[in-house]
RNA sequence: GGGCCUGUGGCUCAGGUGGUUAGAGCGCACCCCUGAUAAGGGUGAGGUCACAGGUUCAAGUCCUGUCAGGCCCA
């Protein structure tokens, strides 16, 4: 007779393969149907105790997604889960960020240059809205394929009429706190298009100029400085002859040592031996000194005879030239910079089409200035060696790479206009300047990883003042007027927030579409004939910089509250949004916009290589899903170290898949055995196998819940891993097989095994729905009632804590007993003497055994039978401290039922499955 | 060149304030089961803790430097 029908076999509709690409796509369609997922996530948690925010960080609406993207939003998505899961309200607007250059550039090669200028601006916006349109659905609908849940319906893109409005109300806020100032700063500059450019928009060729050498004399002052009497000059170099006229200083190496030599000039020690060679000079060192002892003084221009400030910067290196540097802070970045430091004029002679204008006549910069006005400068670097005379020491010719306009193929020139700054340290209506708040916000946030403080505080300690103006068209005007007479922006309340309101109504092409009278609100008091528009636009990081604004405090958008509770992006982001957000808020409320940062490394390859084209090593988020299954990417970010670089390969995927497995069949062995149960059984009535495993369970699920909430997904997993694959599957639901299968639907041994399986089960399916949402909703969907209660999904679930119950089991001491056990087994078995340790028996006195219940002890090493004495036939013994355990043959038969050697006689029943026969 | 960070078996990760033969899971090899079966179970082999110095009675763990990699600047 087959006795299998009389067992009580796992049964359950999960399936052991998910067939994952296939399947879900159809279930994410059904929670994005009407938003019903996040609805549902918002309506069980409301008036939840806490509350949790995610402000998402607004990826650029261009181009299709990347798996940095993918990370990024699964990330977000896990963390916004494992809040609610925990129990807590949450809240996730996703967002896109939708002006700048990229987009421009985009629409711009669609249409062609001249189109683009012929066309009104305001028409070149609406191409760039469309675009931006376009590839926020592309992107929506590839965020969503990967399971992410938020308000999709509602997302957030900043140029949305109200967005573009907040944004400039944000800019409105850091003006009226005094903190916006105006200032020329040097910028590419092509004076063929007559127009500033982006580092984008420059392109490097070879272009042949100039090598000079020029002797600048000091004056008095250095010279007693240097204890000298007779003449000494400094010796600069310089490619670009047309920008010593607004030569204003000489920078020197703090650090370097400088010599002046026999012949009376001043260079690097480090360069003097190659300017020797090349013939700029002849002597040999006099006296070496370090250049601080000039700081402060001043050469001469042998152009001009003007004073040239000789000052210091860490940006003088010793790798050509005589290490001393003609600094003219009108042509230069880092002129400009270490002319900021100093004090220094900028000094900008050179009109927009690239021709000196009256400044010369006016500051004198020339010999015969008025000859020079409206000469090409590039026409004018002869004429200005000539004048040089004597003072030129050396001239040559010689090719090297040069930025060059990426429209006209028209070499570009640095050059100083003005532009909008946010100050940094200016101390304004008894406030802290900027830096100093911004850095005392950064104190109060939490970073994960820690470092995050490191990184952002030293970006704020060292940042130069925000320039946020751009030349471009889509943007955010910086719309103030200019009153024509005085060049006085006008930051007056009423102005400003007419200006807001028109552009809430109509967009900020407004500003480019309306008159001045229609700007200024009626009866303002202003005459529009003495007004006019500043055309720049904003830096799209000011945009970024304000979502807090724009969405957490807006009405627009059910975002949750200012402050939020986090924002969490690459690491990048440090010098981006995590920077400019914080600076906006603090210019404007004076406090950080978030209370957590969480920033994450970048993907690479599996040798540890960042991903890219040319290399041929970048992974699509979308094939992972076609080929493994949106699951197993989700799996990969959660079981990654996040906080550094995340390899991702193959090999890696394929790892990822097998611990899938591993979750998924344990988890439907879990739904199997706990099908039929009606109620929980009371602790007091469990067997000791089952309070040991609850008990068990317990400390980790503990443990799990304190990683996750500390957003450390790895180490969790390993924690859960670990117990699924050893205690759990293998041990626990190994070692029950036979009370589940064998006995009595109704007896306690039973019910006990099948208690613990589901109360295990709730709490494991709560601590893995945030990763894997998808397949813990599958799950519940083939769960038993005792696990599934009143839940429709997995939307419903809620994890709690399992009780602590205690249980009178050595576990570790049973554990050696076991591993103990089985390495003589594996012998056994590998020697073929016995097949199944049902055919086993072991021999004990050990105390700690006794005290277990004798079918627990036996299923502990799945064999038939546990004694403190037998006959069979000896295979073996091992000891566990003191007590020695001996491994002998079953000495009654196999019962044909459940297969352990219990039976008294060939081929009859064991007395265990004769009375559950019989029942 | 500067700032921040990373480098432990084939892979993913553990290794408070330095202290026994460096751990785990996966993969791999071998074996068992066929009543979780495109599953389940057992045993086992894998590590110069990137490298080189140093501090110390003692360093994967502290210090210095080098190399490799990542992000951001210049």
């Amino acid at each position: 007779m087959d006795y299998k029908d009389t067992l009580l076999l796992p049964k359950t509709g999960f399936s052991m393969r998910g067939n994952l690409p296939q399947n879900e796509p159809k279930r994410y369609t059904q929670w994005f149907n009407e938003d019903k997922a996040y609805e549902k996530m918002k309506t069980n948690r409301k008036n939840a105790e806490k509350k949790f925010i995610l402000h998402d960080g607004p990826p650029y609406a261009n181009g299709h997604i990347h798996i940095g993207h993918a990370l990024n939003k699964i990330l977000k998505d896990i963390i916004v889960k494992t809040h609610y899961f925990f129990g807590e309200e949450v809240r996730y607007v996703p967002g896109w960020d939708c002006h700048g250059l990229p987009i421009e550039q985009q629409v711009e090669k669609k249409i062609g240059k001249e189109k683009k200028e012929s066309l009104p601006k305001s028409k070149i916006r609406e191409l760039c809205r469309e675009h931006a349109r376009k590839f926020i659905d592309i992107q929506r609908d590839e965020f969503k394929a990967l399971g992410v849940i938020g308000d999709w319906k509602n997302p957030y893109m900043t140029m949305k009429f109200e967005f573009e409005a907040d944004i400039y109300r944000a800019l409105c806020e850091v003006a009226t706190k005094g903190l916006l100032i105006e200032r020329s700063k040097p910028v590419y500059w092509s004076w063929a298009a007559r127009t500033a450019l982006a580092e984008a928009e420059v392109e490097y060729e070879d272009k042949e100029d100039y090598s000079i050498y020029v002797a600048y004399p000091l004056k008095d002052e250095a010279k007693k400085a240097l204890e000298i009497e007779e003449d000494a000059n400094v010796i600069i170099w310089t490619t670009t002859p047309w920008t010593l006229p607004a030569n204003m200083a000489i920078s020197f190496n703090p650090e370097e040592d400088y010599v002046l030599t026999t012949d009376g000039f001043i260079v690097a020690k480090a360069l003097h031996e190659s300017l020797l060679e090349q013939e700029v000079l002849k002597g040999e060192i006099k006296k070496t000194f370090k250049a601080d002892i000039l700081e402060n003084l001043y050469a001469k221009s042998p152009l001009n005879g003007k004073d040239s400030k000789l000052i210091l910067g860490e940006h003088v290196t010793m790798d050509g030239g005589s290490g001393c540097v003609h600094t003219a802070p009108g042509h230069g970045e880092e002129d400009y910079r270490v002319g900021l430091k100093y004090n220094i004029e900028v000094m900008m002679p050179v009109d927009e089409r690239g021709c000196y204008d009256e400044t010369v006549v006016r500051e004198g910069l020339l010999p015969d200035p008025e000859s020079f006005v409206n000469v090409h400068i590039f026409k004018a670097n002869e004429r200005i060696l000539e004048l040089l005379g004597d003072s030129l020491l050396k001239c040559s010719k010689f090719t090297h790479s040069y930025p060059f306009c990426w429209r006209t193929h028209k070499p570009v020139i640095y050059r100083a206009t003005k532009q909008w700054f946010i100050a940094m340290d200016e101390e304004t209506k008894g406030r802290d300047t900027l830096r100093q708040m911004a850095t005392q916000n950064i104190s109060k946030v939490k970073f994960y990883p820690e470092s995050g403080i490191n990184r952002l505080g030293s970006m704020i300690e060292n940042r130069p003042d925000w320039c946020i103006s751009r030349q471009r068209d889509w943007g955010v005007p910086i719309a103030f007027f200019r009153d024509k007479t005085t060049g006085e922006p006008i930051f007056d309340e009423k102005v400003m927030n007419y200006t807001a309101m028109i552009f809430e109504q109509r967009g900020a092409d407004a500003w480019w579409d309306m008159e001045i009278s229609e700007l200024l609100y009626p009866g303002s008091g202003y005459n529009p004939e003495n007004l006019e528009k500043v055309m720049d636009i904003l830096d799209v990081w000011f945009d970024s910089g304000s979502t807090w604004k724009a969405v957490l405090e807006s009405r627009v958008y059910d975002s949750g509250a200012y402050p939020a509770s986090m924002y969490l992006e690459g690491s990048d982001q440090h010098r981006g949004w995590f920077q400019s957000s914080l600076l906006v808020s603090t210019a404007a409320r004076g406090i950080a916009p978030y209370d957590k940062v969480l920033t994450h490394g970048f993907t690479v390859d599996a040798k540890g290589e960042k991903m890219s084209k040319s290399k041929g090593n970048v992974v699509a988020p979308n094939d992972i899903a076609k080929q493994y299954g949106v699951e197993i990417l989700r799996l990969w970010v959660s079981l990654s170290e996040y906080t550094t670089d995340l390899k991702i390969s193959n090999e890696i995927l394929k790892q990822v898949s097998e611990q899938y497995r591993k979750i998924r069949n344990t988890c439907r062995f879990l739904l199997a055995n706990s099908e039929g149960l009606k109620e929980i059984l009371p602790y007091e009535k469990m067997g000791v196998l089952d309070r040991w495993i609850l008990n068990h369970a317990k400390k980790v699920f503990d443990e799990v819940e304190a990683c996750f909430k500390e957003y450390d997904f790895s180490k969790g997993f390993s924690l859960l891993s670990h117990f699924i694959a050893v205690e759990l599957s293998g041990i626990y639901l190994d070692i029950s097989k036979d009370r589940l299968y064998c006995n009595g639907e109704k007896e306690n041994i039973r019910l006990s095994t099948q208690s613990a399986t589901a109360l295990i089960t709730r709490r494991l399916l709560a601590l893995i729905a945030p990763t894997l949402t998808y397949t813990v909703d599958e799950i519940l969907e083939h769960a038993p009632a005792i696990i599934k209660e009143d839940m429709d999904d997995v939307f419903d679930m809620l994890y709690t804590q399992m009780d602590n119950i205690e249980v009178d089991f050595d576990a570790e001491y049973m554990m050696e007993a076991r591993e103990k056990f089985f390495e003589i087994i594996d012998n056994l078995k590998k020697e073929k003497v016995i097949k199944s340790t049902l055919e086993l028996v072991l021999v004990t006195t050990s105390e700690k055994v006794a005290k277990i219940n004798s079918t627990d002890a036996e299923d502990w090493f799945t064999t038939s039978g546990i004694v403190s004495e037998s006959t069979g036939e000896d295979m073996g013994s091992f000891k566990v401290g003191d007590d020695t355990f001996k491994i002998v043959k079953a000495t009654e038969n196999k019962c044909p039922r459940c297969w352990k050697f219990k039976s008294s006689e060939e081929e009859g029943l064991c007395k265990r499955c004769d009375e559950v026969l019989n029942a």
